[in-house]
RNA sequence: GCCCGAGUGGCGCAGUGGUAGCGCAACCGAUUUGUAAUCGGUAGGCCAGGGGUUCGAAUCCCUUCUCGGGCACCA
């Protein structure tokens, strides 16, 4: 969660939740007048406020500081705003070591504090006038935060609040809640037989069953047929190699805590790759390049594996093994604007074709400061930034900048999708690269006959096909679209005589390519609608009678509608018209040229 | 990794110191049905794993693993 940053201090709502947690807090006082302090702010739907508390709190708390917070409401006093000197500050916030510190912290200036009842916070404010003005609001859970969000310091003990000017905002925020609740890929994942974890496995390592396995299948094809029409050549390389070759590319010095630990052998150590770039670089390495072959672009569904902290896995979303759409372009300096361009293309054709149209532009920068992540070369990251941000003003493409979230080796454009509670997650990603080359000292021919070092293009358009699932699954709360659904339609006999029919009807469809599955199972023709219902099948089949004497099927659709009887054929037709149109869909978002 | 919470048949849950239960699913049988749940029966659990306290542990304590919410991390 972050500071809101769509909401100005000058807003009503900001000022009430940042009221919110001012109430808060001294709610949490009264119940521990040992409490320390730290920070409340507002933020998107709601508040918080960090405290170190001398026990734990639990959710069963939560009940106690809200009633307290509703007796401040109605009292309804002021907010009153005053300034103290730095050493009255320092004075009365002694035994506060939080808020001490963020008085050191401002200058000599006077400090801002704000006072409600006997309350008070150092606060630049603003407030609502009185602890009346707060609206309806909800504290939603307790959490553990880092005292200034770093890991090295305390934890602290955190409130989170929900709030909105009225009560329809606040439960229709609520009802959205539920909503993803209902939509969770991981709930969904289970009840629609996409994937299974096992704790004999491990942590962060899902295992796809057949309907998960199909959509990641589609997805591939997909991608693969969009990459190949774009000029990628596809490869295959290993998930493991020496730990030599991530020395040579840095990956060892940068991100060997990621890694799983090296297999010691008898005179050498492998590790299980991170990632693929330096494959695809010896890949290039392996014969000379003119710069007639340039750009040369090596593309893969590689199987990764990174070490992520065991707080961080979860569902199909934070794995630790994933199956990345990757692909590595080598290009001269000249090249890396079209490039860049093409596979904005790419990525603008994937997103329609699978129905995403929230999502922002990133351009992700080093922090400058952090002499320890990135690699360090100045000369290096300004060209690399400014490639980027050119070559997205020349598209056109609005974009916004994150520091400290670029690659070691270099800066990329992040394509930011966001969740059904509005949590940000990078997709696809593009990254220009001058380090990696020189890593590997690669080169080409140029037309002056002499040896030139190529850039390199990282990029994933689909992302891992984990990733990538679990969105869909969410964005679709499971009702893929047709092209995607695992079982595109069931066959429904009503009795057991029809269901030779039906069979013949399922082989008729599956040698159309569609797939299919037919419930015979002695159950009332109501019962296996339900179930195909739920799972979420695009297409029911009902055969009985009437279907059989006539080579028909009578088609429901997942959305209740009846399609009335049709000809084997012309359902087939229709479900192939269906899913050629999805796989090309008219060019959406912006317009990225070519 | 850190803080908090949680792990009970495939799934959803009840059981908080005294013989492990319910619903759905599964299986078997009956039923043969026209657009969101037919009826009956059967089987299935070392209560996540390990250790401890106790006459006795699903229940209390310790520990490991896994899951959830956050934080931190995310090439």
């Amino acid at each position: 969660m972050t500071p809101t940053p769509d909401m100005s201090p000058d807003d009503r709502l900001y000022r009430m939740r940042h009221s919110a947690a001012h109430i808060m807090a001294e709610a949490v006082l009264a119940m521990f007048p040992e409490a320390k302090f730290a920070i409340g702010p507002p933020i998107e739907n709601g508040f918080y406020y960090d405290f170190q508390l001398p026990r734990a709190l639990t959710p069963e708390d939560l009940p106690e500081v809200e009633s307290r917070m509703r007796k401040r409401m109605k009292s309804n006093v002021a907010f009153e705003h005053s300034e103290m000197s730095k050493d009255d500050a320092l004075r009365h916030f002694a035994g506060q070591p939080f808020k001490i510190e963020l008085i050191e912290g401002i200058g000599d200036e006077a400090i801002s504090i704000y006072k409600q009842g006997e309350f008070i916070d150092l606060c630049e404010g603003p407030h609502v006038e009185r602890t009346g003005e707060v609206p309806p609001f909800k504290l939603t859970s307790v959490a553990g935060a880092y005292w200034r969000g770093d890991e090295k310091r305390p934890m602290l003990q955190r409130i989170y609040g929900t709030m909105f000017e009225t009560q329809e905002e606040l439960d229709d925020y609520l009802a959205r809640v539920e909503e993803a609740a209902r939509r969770d890929h991981r709930k969904l994942g289970r009840e629609l037989d996409l994937y299974m974890s096992s704790e004999l496995v491990g942590a962060g390592l899902p295992t796809l069953l057949p309907k998960g396995a199909t959509v990641r299948r589609l997805l591939e094809e997909y991608i693969l047929k969009q990459e190949r029409e774009a000029g990628y050549q596809h490869v295959y390389s290993p998930v493991l190699a020496k730990v030599e070759l991530y020395k040579t590319s840095g990956h060892w010095e940068h991100y060997r805590d990621s890694m799983f630990p090296p297999m010691k052998l008898e005179h050498e150590e492998m590790v299980l790759r991170p990632m693929a770039c330096p494959h695809h670089i010896l890949v290039y390495q392996n014969s000379l390049h003119s710069y007639r072959e340039l750009p040369i672009r090596i593309a893969e569904i590689i199987t990764q594996y990174r070490y992520e902290k065991s707080g961080a896995v979860g569902g199909l979303s934070r794995v630790r093994a994933m199956a990345l759409n990757d692909a590595h372009i080598f290009c001269t300096a000249d090249q890396i604007k079209s490039e860049f361009a093409g596979v904005m293309r790419l990525v603008e054709r994937a997103y329609a074709t699978l129905g995403i149209t929230d999502y922002s532009y990133r351009l992700s920068l080093r922090d400058p400061a952090d002499t320890e992540k990135y690699v360090q070369n100045d000369e290096m990251w300004e060209l690399g930034e400014r490639v980027l941000r050119e070559a997205m003003t020349e598209l056109g493409l609005p974009f916004y900048e994150a520091q400290g979230e670029a690659a070691f080796y270099g800066p990329k454009l992040d394509i930011q999708i966001r969740d059904w509670l509005g949590r940000e997650e990078t997709l696809s990603t593009i990254q220009v690269d001058f380090h990696l080359p020189n890593q590997f000292d690669l080169e080409y021919i140029g037309e002056d006959g002499s040896k030139h070092r190529p850039v390199m293009i990282h990029r994933g358009v689909i992302s891992t096909m984990e990733r990538m699932m679990a969105y869909l699954i969410e964005l679709y709360a499971g009702a893929f679209p047709t092209w995607l659904a695992p079982v595109q339609a069931v066959v429904i006999p009503i009795a057991d005589r029809h269901i030779d029919y039906a069979h013949e009807v399922l082989t008729n469809l599956r040698a159309a390519g569609l797939r299919a599955e037919i419930d015979s199972r002695s159950e009332r023709m109501n019962a296996k609608i339900r179930d195909a219902q739920l799972q979420k099948i695009p297409y029911m089949l009902v055969v009985g009678d009437r279907e059989a004497e006539g080579q028909a099927v009578s088609v429901r659709t997942r959305a209740g509608e009846d399609l009335k009887s049709m000809p084997v054929f012309q359902f087939i037709d229709r479900v192939q018209d269906e899913v050629a149109t999805s796989m090309e869909p008219e060019a959406a978002g912006p317009d990225v040229g070519g």
